[in-house]
DNA sequence: TTTCATGTAACTTCAAATATTACGAATTAG
DNA sequence: CTAATTCGTAATATTTGAAGTTACATGAAA
């Protein structure tokens, strides 16, 4: 089954635009994300909505971060991003009335509605700014290698 | 993202098989599962390659629960479907020499390692007699209302 | 030996996401 | 003011992988 990368693309162009201060288009940002300007800004678009972003039209316009950094976790983007399907496993309700469909609904819904918090729980700890920090780590031992 | 609801659906074959004591056909199956003959073959070959279920050929063959209620989880379940994919999310693969995308993916990855675990770990606690057990408490539950 | 049922290959259909095209609206520079 | 640039978004096309279907061979039972 094919997955949703959005939000590790979404981390990807994120990252890119902190390190770079000025504005940068959605054709720009598309190159880098190996996708497509409208998918760019649709997706962009949502996390302006979110506040975490600004978008400029005209010459010298595109997308800016605007939140601090340390205020945003994975799991803002999460959210932002319209808090899509986590799992790629889901029950059968073809027959909502049959005892055997609620017994076993109930069972697998514990189980996955346990596993999706810990992962939010887990992604609402991540900032961009621990990520922006573990990317520059690497920078420098990928540099002091060469 | 559509999801996939193999599990839930064998499950519910499982039990209405668990329930009677005797073959049922694909083609039974296949109804009760919303669903087609091929498909219903396909899915419990490879139960019966786990060793969970028998099939017979001919007149009054069909398929058979082999496997004893109270050793098999729903983990059992899982591996034998081919540990499908949990996560309808997942990473991007674009630039795997990319810092950034290794930081992104670093990240994500563990977070998703653990609550995968987690969910497994539970699935590995549920017993299809207990699902079986839970479902005769629905029904007694049903017919006293009655 | 006829009938029933699985085994499986090949092909078709379907659904949902993503990509693309196209053009309007807004902004800036000159 | 005008031309160039960039976002906003609707409409459409493409892609992709799962599920469904057809067809027929294999094997078992009565």
């Amino acid at each position: 089954m094919k997955r949703d990368s959005r939000l590790s693309s979404v981390l990807h162009a994120l990252l890119h635009m902190a390190e770079r201060g000025e504005p940068m288009t959605s054709e720009t940002l598309a190159a880098c994300m190996c996708t497509n300007p409208v998918v760019v800004r649709r997706t962009m678009g949502l996390l302006r909505d979110a506040g975490l972003v600004a978008s400029a039209r005209g010459p010298s316009g595109g997308w800016q971060i605007v939140a601090d950094l340390n205020a945003v976790s994975l799991r803002d983007l999460y959210d932002a991003l319209g808090e899509p399907t986590v799992f790629a496993i889901g029950n059968r309700h073809e027959a909502p009335q049959c005892l055997v469909e609620q017994a076993v609904n109930a069972a697998l819904d514990d189980a996955f509605a346990d596993a999706e918090a810990l992962l939010l729980d887990r992604l609402g700890k991540i900032t961009l700014a621990r990520l922006s920090a573990d990317f520059n780590r690497r920078h420098a031992a990928h540099r002091s290698r060469a």
